[in-house]
DNA sequence: TATTGTTATACTCTATAACTATA
DNA sequence: TATAGTTATAGAGTATAACAATA
């Protein structure tokens, strides 16, 4: 039991690592790079991406703003309700997640080349049943 | 393939948060609770704790000053090598970090309560698989 | 000269509290 | 009144560069 929850944490632990370089390679961050991720398919407003992203409001003004300055997304009010404000992705800041993402993907490749196939099937079970 | 990578990677931000929410309850940053994780059998330099932790020396020494100033851990100097500064847990330290990880692990137990007995053995494998 | 650690500096990330604008 | 978002503020975490002490 409590050898499975500690391989959790130090798994979780590594991956971040590779998570916190990798995108660091690229200028961003993890938070930067879970924002652009959120953006890929969906134009949320501000008040979502803080839910998403377990975030205060405030905190995501500033996220916003540091991505706003670097040209990777933009702002703009939602014609239903002018209150809101909707993030949108730029090209430059697609072009920049795809790269990184690309990245990602190929260390964590390296990370994990010797895990069996039968365990990397168990792994995608175990996100499944988790609830986040 | 692809899909692995990113059971892998959602599955760590759903630890992580974990984390970062029930160390932070504690007064504590992820990064202090690895600080003192690593002080339950070590009494590391500054240097072997930036190498465990993959910091910048002078991060870690911010990271040991915030730890000192509140009582969790205690700076000495080696009896073998005056440039070394050894570091160690104080019994609040210890007191605290005992508190937060039994915290974190009912709280990542309650996380994966649905995760089927051979997927658990599967992930301590997956785990081993990776060099960190 | 090389190594260990610290300091100065600058930036990102985060939350709380107070505020503005809109509903 | 309630909600969406911002701003001011404070603190933690991080790295780079320059430095002092010791080997």
């Amino acid at each position: 039991m409590t050898a499975f929850v500690d391989a959790l944490a130090e798994l979780t632990f590594a991956v971040h690592d590779v998570l916190t370089r990798t995108a660091a390679e690229h200028d961003l961050s993890v938070t930067q790079l879970r924002l652009l991720g959120l953006l890929r398919d969906r134009t949320p407003s501000m008040a979502a991406i803080a839910t998403h992203l377990h975030l205060d409001r405030s905190s995501v003004s500033g996220l916003v703003d540091r991505a706003e300055a670097r040209g990777l997304v933009a702002r703009s009010t939602s014609p239903d309700d002018a209150r809101v404000t909707l993030v949108s992705v730029t090209p430059a800041g697609t072009a920049l997640i795809r790269q990184g993402l690309a990245e990602i993907t190929h260390r964590l490749d390296d990370l994990t080349a010797n895990v069996a196939p039968d365990d990397r099937a168990a792994l995608i079970r175990v996100r499944q049943s988790v609830t986040y």
